[in-house]
DNA sequence: GTCTATAGACTGATAGAC
DNA sequence: GTCTATCAGTCTATAGAC
Protein backbone atom coordinates (compact mmCIF):
# COMPACT_ATOMS: atom_id res chain seq x y z
CA UNK A 1 0.00 0.00 0.00
CA UNK A 2 2.93 2.44 0.57
CA UNK A 3 3.43 4.00 -2.50
CA UNK A 4 -0.33 3.73 -3.96
CA UNK A 5 -1.46 7.53 -4.79
CA UNK A 6 -4.42 9.27 -4.69
CA UNK A 7 -5.64 9.08 -8.14
CA UNK A 8 -5.68 5.10 -7.82
CA UNK A 9 -7.55 5.18 -4.65
CA UNK A 10 -9.99 7.25 -6.16
CA UNK A 11 -10.35 5.17 -9.36
CA UNK A 12 -10.46 2.00 -7.40
CA UNK A 13 -12.99 3.89 -5.08
CA UNK A 14 -14.88 4.76 -8.44
CA UNK A 15 -14.82 0.60 -9.58
CA UNK A 16 -16.15 -0.26 -6.70
CA UNK A 17 -19.07 1.99 -7.09
CA UNK A 18 -18.46 4.16 -3.57
CA UNK A 19 -18.20 6.95 -4.97
CA UNK A 20 -19.28 8.64 -7.95
CA UNK A 21 -17.09 9.48 -10.83
CA UNK A 22 -16.40 13.42 -10.99
CA UNK A 23 -16.97 13.28 -14.64
CA UNK A 24 -20.40 11.77 -14.58
CA UNK A 25 -23.79 13.40 -14.23
CA UNK A 26 -24.24 12.46 -10.48
CA UNK A 27 -20.60 13.22 -9.78
CA UNK A 28 -20.61 16.76 -10.79
CA UNK A 29 -24.13 17.59 -9.50
CA UNK A 30 -22.32 16.44 -5.69
CA UNK A 31 -19.31 18.55 -6.27
CA UNK A 32 -21.31 21.37 -7.19
CA UNK A 33 -24.23 21.01 -4.08
CA UNK A 34 -20.60 20.88 -2.16
CA UNK A 35 -19.28 23.88 -3.59
CA UNK A 36 -22.65 25.63 -2.73
CA UNK A 37 -23.99 24.60 0.53
CA UNK A 38 -20.38 25.24 1.74
CA UNK A 39 -20.95 28.78 0.32
CA UNK A 40 -24.35 29.50 1.17
CA UNK A 41 -25.54 26.64 3.86
CA UNK A 42 -27.71 23.89 2.95
CA UNK A 43 -30.81 25.75 3.84
CA UNK A 44 -30.07 29.13 1.71
CA UNK A 45 -29.49 26.60 -1.30
CA UNK A 46 -32.39 26.20 -3.51
CA UNK A 47 -33.11 23.08 -5.55
CA UNK A 48 -32.92 26.27 -8.27
CA UNK A 49 -29.82 26.56 -7.54
CA UNK A 50 -28.28 23.32 -7.87
CA UNK A 51 -29.93 22.65 -11.09
CA UNK A 52 -28.57 25.93 -12.67
CA UNK A 53 -25.42 25.21 -11.18
CA UNK A 54 -25.10 21.92 -13.69
CA UNK A 55 -27.61 23.43 -16.25
CA UNK A 56 -30.87 21.68 -15.98
CA UNK A 57 -34.19 22.82 -15.23
CA UNK A 58 -34.96 22.30 -11.13
CA UNK A 59 -37.59 19.91 -12.07
CA UNK A 60 -35.02 17.59 -14.05
CA UNK A 61 -32.78 16.99 -10.52
CA UNK A 62 -35.55 14.74 -8.84
CA UNK A 63 -34.95 11.87 -11.82
CA UNK A 64 -31.19 11.46 -9.98
CA UNK A 65 -32.49 12.39 -6.23
CA UNK A 66 -35.57 11.46 -4.94
CA UNK A 67 -35.34 14.69 -2.58
CA UNK A 68 -32.98 17.95 -1.58
CA UNK A 69 -31.98 16.35 1.81
CA UNK A 70 -30.60 13.02 -0.12
CA UNK A 71 -28.21 14.88 -2.10
CA UNK A 72 -27.06 16.46 1.05
CA UNK A 73 -26.40 12.97 2.45
CA UNK A 74 -24.31 11.82 -0.61
CA UNK A 75 -21.91 14.98 -0.55
CA UNK A 76 -21.27 13.38 3.08
CA UNK A 77 -20.79 9.64 2.62
CA UNK A 78 -19.33 9.91 -0.34
CA UNK A 79 -16.48 12.32 1.05
CA UNK A 80 -16.23 9.86 4.08
CA UNK A 81 -15.36 7.27 2.28
CA UNK A 82 -12.51 8.79 0.09
CA UNK A 83 -11.21 10.40 2.99
CA UNK A 84 -11.62 7.09 4.94
CA UNK A 85 -9.11 5.51 2.29
CA UNK A 86 -6.80 8.15 1.16
CA UNK A 87 -6.50 8.51 5.43
CA UNK A 88 -5.86 4.59 5.50
CA UNK A 89 -3.12 5.31 2.83
CA UNK A 90 -1.21 7.76 4.42
CA UNK A 91 -0.73 5.95 7.68
CA UNK A 92 0.34 2.68 6.14
CA UNK A 93 2.87 4.67 4.16
CA UNK A 94 4.78 5.43 7.18
CA UNK A 95 6.48 3.30 9.84
CA UNK A 96 6.65 4.81 13.46
CA UNK A 97 3.79 5.91 15.61
CA UNK A 98 4.74 9.56 15.06
CA UNK A 99 5.27 9.30 11.38
CA UNK A 100 1.89 8.00 11.53
CA UNK A 101 0.20 10.49 13.08
CA UNK A 102 2.03 13.51 11.37
CA UNK A 103 0.60 11.83 7.74
CA UNK A 104 -2.89 11.86 9.56
CA UNK A 105 -2.54 15.49 10.04
CA UNK A 106 -1.24 16.05 6.34
CA UNK A 107 -3.78 14.07 4.96
CA UNK A 108 -6.60 15.75 6.88
CA UNK A 109 -5.43 19.59 6.15
CA UNK A 110 -4.94 18.59 2.71
CA UNK A 111 -9.18 17.10 2.77
CA UNK A 112 -9.84 20.35 4.55
CA UNK A 113 -8.38 22.42 2.37
CA UNK A 114 -7.68 20.70 -0.84
CA UNK A 115 -10.15 19.28 -3.74
CA UNK A 116 -12.25 17.78 -0.94
CA UNK A 117 -12.34 20.75 0.87
CA UNK A 118 -15.61 21.85 0.27
CA UNK A 119 -16.95 18.57 0.72
CA UNK A 120 -15.31 18.33 4.32
CA UNK A 121 -16.85 22.21 5.43
CA UNK A 122 -20.34 20.76 4.71
CA UNK A 123 -19.66 17.48 6.81
CA UNK A 124 -18.79 19.74 9.88
CA UNK A 125 -21.16 23.01 9.67
CA UNK A 126 -24.40 21.17 7.89
CA UNK A 127 -24.53 17.93 10.29
CA UNK A 128 -27.54 19.50 11.81
CA UNK A 129 -29.51 20.04 8.86
CA UNK A 130 -29.37 16.02 7.84
CA UNK A 131 -32.68 14.22 9.55
CA UNK A 132 -31.85 12.23 12.48
CA UNK A 133 -31.85 8.01 10.46
CA UNK A 134 -29.25 9.86 7.90
CA UNK A 135 -27.19 11.17 10.76
CA UNK A 136 -26.93 7.69 12.51
CA UNK A 137 -26.09 5.97 8.77
CA UNK A 138 -22.83 8.58 8.59
CA UNK A 139 -21.81 8.16 11.93
CA UNK A 140 -21.13 4.52 11.09
CA UNK A 141 -18.99 5.48 8.43
CA UNK A 142 -16.86 8.54 10.38
CA UNK A 143 -16.78 5.97 13.25
CA UNK A 144 -13.76 3.85 10.97
CA UNK A 145 -12.34 6.95 9.94
CA UNK A 146 -12.15 8.22 13.57
CA UNK A 147 -10.77 4.48 14.58
CA UNK A 148 -7.47 5.08 12.74
CA UNK A 149 -6.64 8.64 14.73
CA UNK A 150 -7.49 6.57 17.98
CA UNK A 151 -5.39 3.64 17.00
CA UNK A 152 -2.11 5.85 16.04
CA UNK A 153 -2.96 7.94 18.94
CA UNK A 154 -3.26 5.33 21.81
CA UNK A 155 0.05 3.59 19.84
CA UNK A 156 1.65 7.37 20.59
CA UNK A 157 0.28 7.82 23.92
CA UNK A 158 1.52 4.20 25.73
CA UNK A 159 5.23 5.11 24.32
CA UNK A 160 4.46 8.48 26.70
CA UNK A 161 4.88 10.78 23.80
CA UNK A 162 2.08 12.27 23.91
CA UNK A 163 0.93 15.06 27.00
CA UNK A 164 -2.80 14.68 27.11
CA UNK A 165 -5.63 12.36 26.68
CA UNK A 166 -5.85 10.14 23.16
CA UNK A 167 -9.49 11.14 23.13
CA UNK A 168 -9.02 14.33 23.99
CA UNK A 169 -6.66 15.24 21.64
CA UNK A 170 -7.98 14.02 18.86
CA UNK A 171 -11.38 15.93 19.56
CA UNK A 172 -8.99 18.93 20.01
CA UNK A 173 -7.45 18.27 17.07
CA UNK A 174 -10.56 17.53 14.82
CA UNK A 175 -12.15 21.32 15.51
CA UNK A 176 -8.44 22.75 15.47
CA UNK A 177 -8.27 21.03 11.92
CA UNK A 178 -11.29 21.62 10.61
CA UNK A 179 -11.64 25.31 11.45
CA UNK A 180 -8.30 25.85 9.23
CA UNK A 181 -10.73 26.03 6.33
CA UNK A 182 -11.97 29.56 7.82
CA UNK A 183 -8.53 30.98 7.44
CA UNK A 184 -5.67 29.06 6.23
CA UNK A 185 -4.92 30.55 2.33
CA UNK A 186 -2.01 28.53 0.71
CA UNK A 187 -2.05 30.95 -2.41
CA UNK A 188 -2.00 34.55 -0.23
CA UNK A 189 0.76 33.80 2.64
CA UNK A 190 4.18 31.39 2.78
CA UNK A 191 2.85 28.97 4.62
CA UNK A 192 2.84 25.98 3.05
CA UNK A 193 0.61 22.59 4.04
CA UNK A 194 3.43 21.15 5.09
CA UNK A 195 4.79 23.97 7.25
CA UNK A 196 0.77 23.87 8.35
CA UNK A 197 1.49 20.12 9.62
CA UNK A 198 4.90 21.04 11.50
CA UNK A 199 3.41 24.08 13.24
CA UNK A 200 0.66 21.21 14.45
CA UNK A 201 3.24 18.64 15.76
CA UNK A 202 5.12 21.32 17.22
CA UNK A 203 2.01 22.33 19.43
CA UNK A 204 1.88 18.50 20.43
CA UNK A 205 5.36 19.11 21.42
CA UNK A 206 6.23 16.10 18.84
CA UNK B 1 -9.99 44.06 38.56
CA UNK B 2 -8.68 41.26 40.40
CA UNK B 3 -12.20 40.41 42.11
CA UNK B 4 -15.04 41.04 40.49
CA UNK B 5 -16.71 38.38 40.11
CA UNK B 6 -19.11 37.44 36.69
CA UNK B 7 -22.40 39.02 38.20
CA UNK B 8 -20.85 42.18 38.48
CA UNK B 9 -19.05 42.46 34.84
CA UNK B 10 -22.82 41.55 33.80
CA UNK B 11 -24.41 44.09 35.75
CA UNK B 12 -22.08 47.05 34.63
CA UNK B 13 -22.66 46.40 31.04
CA UNK B 14 -26.25 46.48 31.43
CA UNK B 15 -26.21 49.70 33.23
CA UNK B 16 -24.05 50.74 30.47
CA UNK B 17 -27.11 49.72 27.88
CA UNK B 18 -23.96 47.23 26.18
CA UNK B 19 -26.22 43.97 26.99
CA UNK B 20 -29.69 43.44 27.51
CA UNK B 21 -31.21 42.97 31.12
CA UNK B 22 -31.93 39.05 30.73
CA UNK B 23 -35.01 39.99 32.67
CA UNK B 24 -36.69 42.34 30.24
CA UNK B 25 -38.32 41.57 26.74
CA UNK B 26 -35.68 42.46 24.58
CA UNK B 27 -33.00 39.85 26.98
CA UNK B 28 -35.64 37.41 27.06
CA UNK B 29 -36.05 36.91 23.33
CA UNK B 30 -32.48 37.02 22.38
CA UNK B 31 -32.01 34.20 24.76
CA UNK B 32 -34.47 32.11 23.05
CA UNK B 33 -33.40 33.03 19.63
CA UNK B 34 -29.84 32.07 20.82
CA UNK B 35 -31.23 28.68 21.79
CA UNK B 36 -33.36 28.03 19.12
CA UNK B 37 -30.26 29.65 16.41
CA UNK B 38 -28.29 26.86 17.97
CA UNK B 39 -30.36 23.51 18.19
CA UNK B 40 -32.04 24.10 14.41
CA UNK B 41 -29.86 26.64 12.66
CA UNK B 42 -30.73 30.49 11.47
CA UNK B 43 -32.55 29.67 8.62
CA UNK B 44 -34.91 26.49 9.87
CA UNK B 45 -35.93 28.85 13.02
CA UNK B 46 -38.91 31.08 11.74
CA UNK B 47 -40.22 33.86 12.99
CA UNK B 48 -43.07 31.93 14.26
CA UNK B 49 -40.90 29.93 16.25
CA UNK B 50 -39.25 32.56 17.90
CA UNK B 51 -42.48 34.74 19.34
CA UNK B 52 -43.68 31.46 20.04
CA UNK B 53 -40.99 31.26 22.36
CA UNK B 54 -41.40 33.80 24.60
CA UNK B 55 -45.07 33.25 24.38
CA UNK B 56 -46.05 36.36 21.15
CA UNK B 57 -47.35 36.47 17.88
CA UNK B 58 -45.10 36.81 15.16
CA UNK B 59 -46.62 40.21 13.89
CA UNK B 60 -45.66 41.38 17.36
CA UNK B 61 -41.89 40.72 16.95
CA UNK B 62 -41.46 43.14 14.43
CA UNK B 63 -42.52 45.82 17.40
CA UNK B 64 -39.20 44.82 18.77
CA UNK B 65 -36.67 44.38 15.82
CA UNK B 66 -37.11 45.17 12.73
CA UNK B 67 -35.86 42.08 10.67
CA UNK B 68 -34.95 38.38 11.86
CA UNK B 69 -31.46 39.05 10.88
CA UNK B 70 -31.20 42.25 13.28
CA UNK B 71 -32.19 39.58 16.01
CA UNK B 72 -29.31 37.64 14.61
CA UNK B 73 -26.99 40.32 14.66
CA UNK B 74 -28.30 41.26 18.63
CA UNK B 75 -27.52 37.85 20.04
CA UNK B 76 -24.04 37.94 18.35
CA UNK B 77 -23.37 41.27 19.17
CA UNK B 78 -24.37 41.39 22.79
CA UNK B 79 -22.39 37.95 23.38
CA UNK B 80 -19.10 39.51 22.51
CA UNK B 81 -19.15 42.23 24.50
CA UNK B 82 -20.07 40.19 27.47
CA UNK B 83 -17.51 37.81 26.84
CA UNK B 84 -14.65 40.40 26.06
CA UNK B 85 -15.52 41.83 29.34
CA UNK B 86 -15.41 38.77 31.12
CA UNK B 87 -12.41 37.33 29.46
CA UNK B 88 -10.49 40.67 30.06
CA UNK B 89 -11.39 40.38 34.05
CA UNK B 90 -9.73 36.70 34.17
CA UNK B 91 -6.98 37.65 32.87
CA UNK B 92 -6.32 40.64 35.13
CA UNK B 93 -6.75 38.43 37.70
CA UNK B 94 -3.64 36.17 36.71
CA UNK B 95 0.14 37.82 36.91
CA UNK B 96 2.25 35.01 35.05
CA UNK B 97 1.47 34.81 31.34
CA UNK B 98 1.25 31.15 31.67
CA UNK B 99 -1.61 31.69 34.07
CA UNK B 100 -3.18 34.28 32.10
CA UNK B 101 -3.18 31.66 29.18
CA UNK B 102 -4.49 29.33 31.58
CA UNK B 103 -7.32 31.42 32.59
CA UNK B 104 -8.46 32.56 29.13
CA UNK B 105 -9.04 29.00 28.16
CA UNK B 106 -10.66 27.97 31.36
CA UNK B 107 -12.75 31.42 30.72
CA UNK B 108 -13.72 30.61 26.65
CA UNK B 109 -14.03 27.15 27.74
CA UNK B 110 -16.85 28.51 30.18
CA UNK B 111 -18.37 30.70 27.81
CA UNK B 112 -18.66 28.05 25.44
CA UNK B 113 -19.87 25.22 27.58
CA UNK B 114 -22.00 27.53 29.97
CA UNK B 115 -24.65 30.08 30.46
CA UNK B 116 -24.05 32.19 27.04
CA UNK B 117 -22.85 28.50 25.17
CA UNK B 118 -26.06 28.79 22.84
CA UNK B 119 -24.65 31.79 22.11
CA UNK B 120 -21.39 31.43 20.79
CA UNK B 121 -22.35 28.51 19.30
CA UNK B 122 -24.42 30.56 17.29
CA UNK B 123 -21.58 33.10 16.73
CA UNK B 124 -19.67 30.48 15.39
CA UNK B 125 -21.94 28.56 13.15
CA UNK B 126 -24.35 30.75 12.17
CA UNK B 127 -21.64 33.50 10.67
CA UNK B 128 -22.45 33.06 7.22
CA UNK B 129 -26.28 34.37 7.46
CA UNK B 130 -25.56 37.23 8.50
CA UNK B 131 -25.27 39.88 5.91
CA UNK B 132 -21.62 41.11 4.63
CA UNK B 133 -22.64 44.67 6.48
CA UNK B 134 -23.25 43.13 9.84
CA UNK B 135 -20.28 40.52 9.35
CA UNK B 136 -17.93 43.46 9.31
CA UNK B 137 -19.37 45.68 12.12
CA UNK B 138 -19.36 42.46 14.16
CA UNK B 139 -15.44 41.66 13.32
CA UNK B 140 -14.55 44.99 14.73
CA UNK B 141 -15.95 44.11 18.30
CA UNK B 142 -14.42 40.35 17.08
CA UNK B 143 -11.08 41.98 17.20
CA UNK B 144 -10.63 43.64 20.33
CA UNK B 145 -11.81 40.27 21.75
CA UNK B 146 -8.93 38.29 20.01
CA UNK B 147 -6.31 40.87 20.66
CA UNK B 148 -6.95 39.90 24.11
CA UNK B 149 -5.25 36.29 23.64
CA UNK B 150 -2.48 37.33 21.12
CA UNK B 151 -1.15 39.88 23.39
CA UNK B 152 -0.86 37.15 26.39
CA UNK B 153 0.23 34.38 23.22
CA UNK B 154 3.25 36.62 22.19
CA UNK B 155 4.08 37.09 25.87
CA UNK B 156 4.64 33.72 26.21
CA UNK B 157 6.40 33.33 22.97
CA UNK B 158 9.01 35.82 23.80
CA UNK B 159 9.62 33.77 27.01
CA UNK B 160 10.10 30.83 24.64
CA UNK B 161 7.43 28.71 26.63
CA UNK B 162 5.30 28.64 22.92
CA UNK B 163 6.27 25.86 21.16
CA UNK B 164 4.52 26.96 17.82
CA UNK B 165 3.32 30.49 16.31
CA UNK B 166 1.04 32.61 18.47
CA UNK B 167 -1.28 33.33 15.44
CA UNK B 168 -1.26 29.83 14.28
CA UNK B 169 -1.41 28.35 18.39
CA UNK B 170 -4.48 31.42 18.80
CA UNK B 171 -6.60 29.75 15.37
CA UNK B 172 -6.04 26.28 16.58
CA UNK B 173 -7.52 27.31 20.24
CA UNK B 174 -10.12 28.63 18.20
CA UNK B 175 -11.13 25.43 16.51
CA UNK B 176 -10.07 23.57 19.15
CA UNK B 177 -12.33 24.95 22.30
CA UNK B 178 -15.17 25.80 20.33
CA UNK B 179 -15.66 22.15 18.88
CA UNK B 180 -16.15 21.46 22.60
CA UNK B 181 -19.55 22.21 21.80
CA UNK B 182 -20.33 18.87 20.32
CA UNK B 183 -18.69 16.57 22.45
CA UNK B 184 -18.28 17.98 25.78
CA UNK B 185 -20.48 17.19 28.83
CA UNK B 186 -20.00 18.21 32.01
CA UNK B 187 -22.62 16.08 33.62
CA UNK B 188 -22.23 13.05 31.58
CA UNK B 189 -18.28 12.25 32.05
CA UNK B 190 -16.06 12.98 35.03
CA UNK B 191 -14.42 15.54 33.21
CA UNK B 192 -14.71 18.98 35.16
CA UNK B 193 -14.51 22.24 33.40
CA UNK B 194 -10.91 22.67 34.82
CA UNK B 195 -9.71 18.90 34.03
CA UNK B 196 -10.75 19.93 30.66
CA UNK B 197 -8.32 23.61 30.90
CA UNK B 198 -5.40 21.49 32.84
CA UNK B 199 -5.67 18.86 29.31
CA UNK B 200 -5.72 21.97 27.04
CA UNK B 201 -2.53 23.09 28.85
CA UNK B 202 -0.76 20.05 28.78
CA UNK B 203 -1.61 19.26 25.24
CA UNK B 204 0.51 22.96 24.30
CA UNK B 205 3.36 21.31 26.70
CA UNK B 206 2.14 24.07 29.96
C1' DG C 1 -47.25 46.33 22.91
C1' DT C 2 -49.98 42.68 21.24
C1' DC C 3 -53.54 41.02 18.31
C1' DT C 4 -55.61 39.14 13.58
C1' DA C 5 -55.34 38.85 8.85
C1' DT C 6 -52.95 38.74 4.82
C1' DA C 7 -49.82 40.35 1.14
C1' DG C 8 -46.23 38.83 -1.82
C1' DA C 9 -42.48 36.07 -2.66
C1' DC C 10 -40.28 31.73 -2.60
C1' DT C 11 -39.91 26.79 -1.47
C1' DG C 12 -39.53 21.46 -2.50
C1' DA C 13 -41.65 18.36 -5.20
C1' DT C 14 -44.91 16.31 -8.92
C1' DA C 15 -47.10 15.31 -13.61
C1' DG C 16 -46.98 14.51 -18.10
C1' DA C 17 -45.07 15.80 -22.82
C1' DC C 18 -41.14 14.99 -25.69
C1' DG D 1 -33.02 12.36 -19.13
C1' DT D 2 -34.71 16.89 -19.65
C1' DC D 3 -38.37 19.99 -20.41
C1' DT D 4 -42.58 23.16 -18.95
C1' DA D 5 -46.04 24.18 -15.85
C1' DT D 6 -47.78 24.23 -11.55
C1' DC D 7 -49.38 22.63 -6.88
C1' DA D 8 -49.56 23.22 -2.12
C1' DG D 9 -47.19 24.81 1.53
C1' DT D 10 -44.21 28.02 3.99
C1' DC D 11 -41.74 32.11 4.68
C1' DT D 12 -40.79 37.26 6.25
C1' DA D 13 -42.91 41.33 6.83
C1' DT D 14 -46.85 44.76 6.87
C1' DA D 15 -51.44 47.06 8.10
C1' DG D 16 -54.65 48.46 11.02
C1' DA D 17 -57.72 47.37 15.13
C1' DC D 18 -57.62 47.36 20.07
Amino acid sequence: MAFVNQNQILQSLIAEQLVSDPASARGRLLKEAARLFRDKGYERTTVRDLAAAVGIQSGSLFHHFRTKEEILKAVMVETIRLNTALMQAAADSEESPRGKLRALVRSELESINGQTGEAMAVLVYEWRSLSESSQVQVLELREIYEGLWLSVLEELNELGQLKADPFIVRRMLTGALSWTVTWYKPERGGLTLDGLTDQVMAMLGL
